[in-house]
DNA sequence: TCTGGGGTCCTAGGACCC
DNA sequence: TCTGGGGTCCTAGGACCC
């Protein structure tokens, strides 16, 4: 999904400032116009046969991979116009919140025609309103409208697995980063010759059995591929050939970089450095000095060093769930009460994925934004949701005189061999925060949840 | 920008152990 | 009693990504 409209207004400000020093500019660039009609089709992943002879395997590091992002076009709204066609060339805003009588709620995704009218993702959804009406209330004929849709994941979801199964037919690693992105190592599956065609194949063969649009880019790094796919949106296809990527990062915006959020942005700032080139051609000392270790990776990345590996996701590390509370409901009973719901729903999300759970924790989101996080560690890994309940209520009460804008509760240190289980005896919990115990068992060896004792105690 | 709900990794201090 | 160095774990916060 996208965030980055206004970085690409700085994106092409910076492009236009550095044409004075370098003779070049972003159209002039490697920026390919594929000619859907005169592809040669090609059956999905015939290519394994093409792998170059004579390569070395591990220590050809960088230069030679060939690297794709894939990035679905405003996926959530892509996804909601597959199954409403009705919806195809009209402005269509998914997202929480803009039913009479919700408060509260952001936007997820905006189709490209809501974009034309300001509305952006993560935008308040009074916000969307404002700037386009939903059709079904307004009069389309007096002021601009568009169609709204609630989230709806679980066919999200559905979508992307098609999606993956697609992609899995091109390469033999991919990397899902999140619902509507993934990279893909098809180096031995294609050549520079041809990735051209064999990424065109790939976005054609998405839209023909999913039903929905991909921009690709084609790079040998990864950062570099994930910046190639952004560059041509939507429907894009870009490729950035070896030997090309230091000059086609050069003139972009620092934040385009990898790693690079608003604050390292602003810090790169004072100290002179706004584009990439700039941060290729800066001090690494002065960067590591500052930033430690993610000042050498941005340095490299800006070089178009990245030596990072595509290898599939592994196992969560953490699980959470978390809420915002309207300023009326920041009152202590209803902060607990909602403690409660989310330490169950995340106590029932680690069940679904099989994990099992060491450390308990609780975020705590004061005002301005302030954002604290406590946590607590057991001696072994558990399954116990009446344990995450009773630890997150206990971790609260430091925050009981606090104004809460924001509550979550997370559980870490997982594993996923079942037998792990730590053996808690008979221990349970009543659940209610202070240990006391609402069934029937004996309480003579039911050690109580309180202060700095943890599980440690009970064994 | 005035703030939604997930996640990841890094840093740094203190406790504790050898 | 003082002093040294190294390693690991725990906790809190910060930055970033989608």
């Amino acid at each position: 999904m996208n965030v980055r409209e206004t970085h690409r207004a700085q994106t092409t400000i910076a492009s236009a400032d550095y044409s004075a020093e370098f003779p070049f500019s972003l159209t002039q660039q490697s920026r390919l116009s594929i000619c859907r009609c005169e592809n040669v089709r090609m059956a999905p992943g015939p290519t394994v046969g093409m792998a170059r002879p004579g390569r070395l395997p591990v220590e050809s590091t960088g230069e030679d991979r060939l690297v794709l992002h894939v990035d679905m076009d405003c996926f959530y709204a892509a996804c909601e116009r597959r199954r409403e066609p009705e919806l195809r060339g009209e402005p269509v805003i998914v997202g929480m919140g803009y039913e009479p009588g919700e408060t509260s709620g952001a936007v997820a995704t905006a189709s490209y025609e809501a974009r034309a009218h300001g509305v952006e993702s993560a935008q308040s959804i009074e916000r969307a309103l404002e700037l386009l009406a939903r059709r079904e209330t307004a009069d389309p004929d007096a002021e601009p409208t568009a169609y709204y849709r609630p989230v709806d994941m679980s066919y999200y979801e559905d979508v992307s697995e098609q999606v993956r199964s697609v992609l899995s037919a091109y390469a033999d690693v991919v990397r899902a980063v999140s619902i509507d992105e993934a990279y893909l190592d098809v180096t031995e599956r294609t050549d520079w010759e041809s990735v051209e065609n064999f990424a065109a194949d790939l976005k054609d063969e998405i839209a023909e059995t999913v039903g929905v649009e991909a921009s690709v880019g084609v790079a040998p790094t990864m950062s570099a591929a994930k910046i190639a796919s952004d560059h041509d949106k939507p429907d894009g296809l870009t490729v950035i050939e070896p030997g090309n990527v230091r000059s086609f990062l050069a003139p972009l915006d620092v934040e385009d970089i990898h790693e690079v959020g608003p604050k390292t942005a602003a810090e790169l700032a004072e100290m002179g450095i706004e584009t990439a080139s700039d941060l290729a051609a800066a001090d690494p000392a002065a960067l590591t000095d500052r930033f430690g270790e993610r000042g050498r990776s941005i340095y490299r990345y800006a070089r178009g060093e990245d030596d990072r590996e595509v290898t599939p996701v592994g196992k969560p590390k953490s699980l959470s769930r978390e809420t915002s509370l309207p300023a009326a409901q920041g009152d202590r009973e209803t902060v607990r009460e909602q403690v409660r719901t989310l330490a169950e729903a995340v106590a029932d999300r680690a069940n679904r994925r099989d994990a099992l759970y060491r450390t308990i924790g609780i975020k705590v989101v004061t005002p301005p934004f302030d954002i604290h996080t406590r946590e607590r560690s057991l001696s072994g890994p558990v399954d116990r949701p009446a344990l995450v309940r009773s630890v997150a209520l206990d971790l609260l009460t430091e925050f009981a005189d606090c104004e809460v804008r924001k509550v979550g509760v997370f559980v870490s240190g997982l594993s996923f061999s079942a037998g792990d289980q730590a053996s808690l005896g008979e221990w349970d919990d009543g659940g209610d925060g202070t240990g006391a115990r609402s069934d029937s068992r004996p309480p003579a060896d039911s050690p109580r949840l309180s202060g700095q004792t943890t599980l440690a105690d009970f064994q």
